[in-house]
DNA sequence: AATAATCTTAAACATTTGTTTAATTTTAAA
DNA sequence: TTTAAAATTAAACAAATGTTTAAGATTATT
């Protein structure tokens, strides 16, 4: 399929309103109109509204695995950097594309549509492999504890970040943060969870305090 | 509001619904066949579609900031035992409430029905203002290091158990543990994300390995 | 310039949705 | 037993939905 800016552009609208109010209860004619195309220009594109979802995921998790891949070529690295390097990376990539993860998230809750569980899964078992490798070597050298539970320790990482993006404003009032921009907010909490999963993550992985 | 039977029976089998299709997928009349009963008796007893979900979230987080109390008035127990409890009561009642907690889920990501956030706001500020006196207090008593970010550490707790809930067939499979009924597999992951959350907190708490 | 292919549009379509109605049955009270 | 209230039902309702159609405009090709 031939994508077009048009395309783009009303993907990254669906996107929008889907994270905004649900894949359910976003009209196409929503979309058309946020988007200032005409209502049957989307079924002309993408054939129907579920496919527009998946063409959203294909858009989205194109090229997740190589660019993991990419990060962890480096072999001067240690194993706990490059650890290091995967989490920030996690964490980069959900608040930039905080609308996706969200749509992401109540997708895997739901768990109906079978191609983006396919979709989903193929990332999955990719990552957790990429990691359990890297793991592993770091048994192998020394630097990790074993055994290591990696499912659950990245269910961890994603988990908390999650969560973080869920409780958002909430973590902004309980913290009487009302001073920074969201700007400045979203900074802060990148930061935070980034040294707080890095944390965990070395309590896991290391025999270190 | 009277509660009979019947509402309790509508109400259970719209959360197996809502649960397994989401909100909006859930029709008036799949409730009313799966419960048995007449379609005009949902509106009759609960107004309306969106009334009977503010209904179903009463009815469920009823007593929770109750029960969190109650676990903590215990004064022989050290601060980490009372944190260790907090755990596992969290742990149980997600796994046993999991429909449940998937609705809470994906209804806090969409964020947008305004009764829903008040109530979920109302026993978030609680239980997390709790938590923080807990850990004010072993703090005083020297048991726990200063300064914790209470919220990023209840994220850990309740993300990393969401991602488990999300993930259980995926585990199942990577960790090739076909042999397990799904009571085996629930009872196994409750066990490891316990003593894996408690880890976390330990490593984030306190001062030791 | 003529023709074909592609894009765009407004309108129509058939379903499905949550909710209401009005009649009937069941239950409770007098 | 009679009467009033509550519960239950099937049918109807209006609104909204995703999708299709068929006509027209635009672009590309020859």
């Amino acid at each position: 399929m031939v994508i077009s800016p048009k395309h783009i552009q009303i993907l990254e609208t669906a996107e929008k309103l889907f994270a905004a109010k649900g894949f359910e209860c976003t009209t196409v004619r929503d979309i058309a109109e946020e988007a200032g195309v005409n209502l049957a220009m989307i079924s002309y594109y993408f054939g129907s509204k579920a496919k527009l979802m998946e063409y959203l995921f294909e858009h989205r998790t194109g090229n997740i695995g190589m660019r993991v891949e990419n990060l962890l070529k480096n072999d001067s690295l240690a194993p706990m950097e490059k650890v290091e390097l995967l989490i920030d990376e996690h964490i980069e990539r959900a608040v930039q594309q905080q609308r996706f993860h969200k749509i992401m998230l109540c997708e895997q809750v739901i768990n109906k549509n079978p191609v983006i569980i396919k979709v989903l899964r193929k990332i999955k078992i990719r990552n957790t492999q990429i990691i359990e490798t890297l793991i592993k070597d770091g048994q192998k050298k020394g630097a990790f504890k074993k055994p290591v539970d990696v499912v659950l320790l990245l269910s961890t990482m994603i988990g908390t970040v999650n969560q973080m993006l869920i409780n958002k404003t909430y973590y902004r009032d309980f913290n009487k943060l009302d001073d920074l921009t969201d700007e400045q907010l979203q900074a802060l909490i990148k930061k935070r969870l980034s040294n707080h999963i890095k944390k965990l993550f070395k309590a896991i992985l290391t025999n270190e305090p």
